[in-house]
DNA sequence: CTTGACCCTCCAGCTACTGGAGACATTAGA
DNA sequence: TCTAATGTCTCCAGTAGCTGGAGGGTCAAG
């Protein structure tokens, strides 16, 4: 399989298929005569799988671990939880934080009567709020 | 005011307070015979504006035009009024996907027996996962 | 044999900073 | 007054995770 043919079956660009084995991510594919890029089904498996694990927002760092697990046959699920279970309490705070966002832009939003005259409570509350709540 | 003088009291870096007189953000500040930059209260009052406004999610780009609107005393509170409605928008749509990243991937955690045992209903979930949720 | 679709490498840029090197300025203490 | 510590300057490079483009070689159809 050349590259595109990989890509489009592991539903991603062409320029991420090569990036992922240029930073060794998925390893290197085997080179035809005139230097192409061969795969084979295993290589689009790991990079359906590693396209999964970023659409669940593990870095590409927790992807080189998955899928070190993901390979191995003899670790234990353990292994698997712990990183999950990481990244899930990541996804939970990031929630609490843009609930707090929400709310407070939420109720700027609310309070500004949003016509022409110029006096208005967003850009007073953007100066003015007292507690910080990055994103 | 000398620049760390002015970073405390805008609670920025240094390093930003510089970085952000370098793209333009603020106006670049005069400079004393030495060649520090010297601040004054306005130039507080606009770093604390942007920190605000860059904790509440608005990119650089946003910040620019809020910070046009701010110091413009005849914009509408209108215009200012859109802007931090398409932000609650982008606010709530990414609140949708984390919520369904979470749900699934906290399914998936609840799944695993986390033991000693090889398989992991987690890996399996990402590998054959059916729909994409890009965080 | 030409045209167009692939493929290659390498370099640059994106966001929003952050860290560090090397050099000059200021200030507090002895 | 000298010195050491801190503050500031500029410039360069790096972070994450790609993405776009230039400039070239390859391959298959007509």
């Amino acid at each position: 399989m050349n590259i595109s043919a990989v890509a489009d079956a592991a539903g991603l660009p062409v320029k991420t298929v090569r990036y992922y084995s240029d930073i060794g991510l998925v390893p290197a594919p085997t080179r035809s005569d005139s230097g192409y890029r061969s795969y084979d089904d295993a290589a689009v498996r790991k990079l359906v799988f590693v396209r999964r694990a970023r659409e669940f927002g593990f870095s590409v760092g927790e992807c080189r671990e998955l899928l070190g697990l993901y390979e191995d046959r003899h670790r234990s699920s353990a292994d698997v939880k712990r990183i999950a279970t990481r990244r899930l309490e990541e996804i939970a705070e990031k929630q609490r934080e843009l609930q707090s966002l929400h709310d407070e832009l939420a109720h700027l939003v609310e309070a500004c009567r949003g016509d022409h005259r110029p006096d208005c409570p967003i850009i007073d509350g953007l100066e003015a709020r007292r507690t910080a709540a990055p994103e």
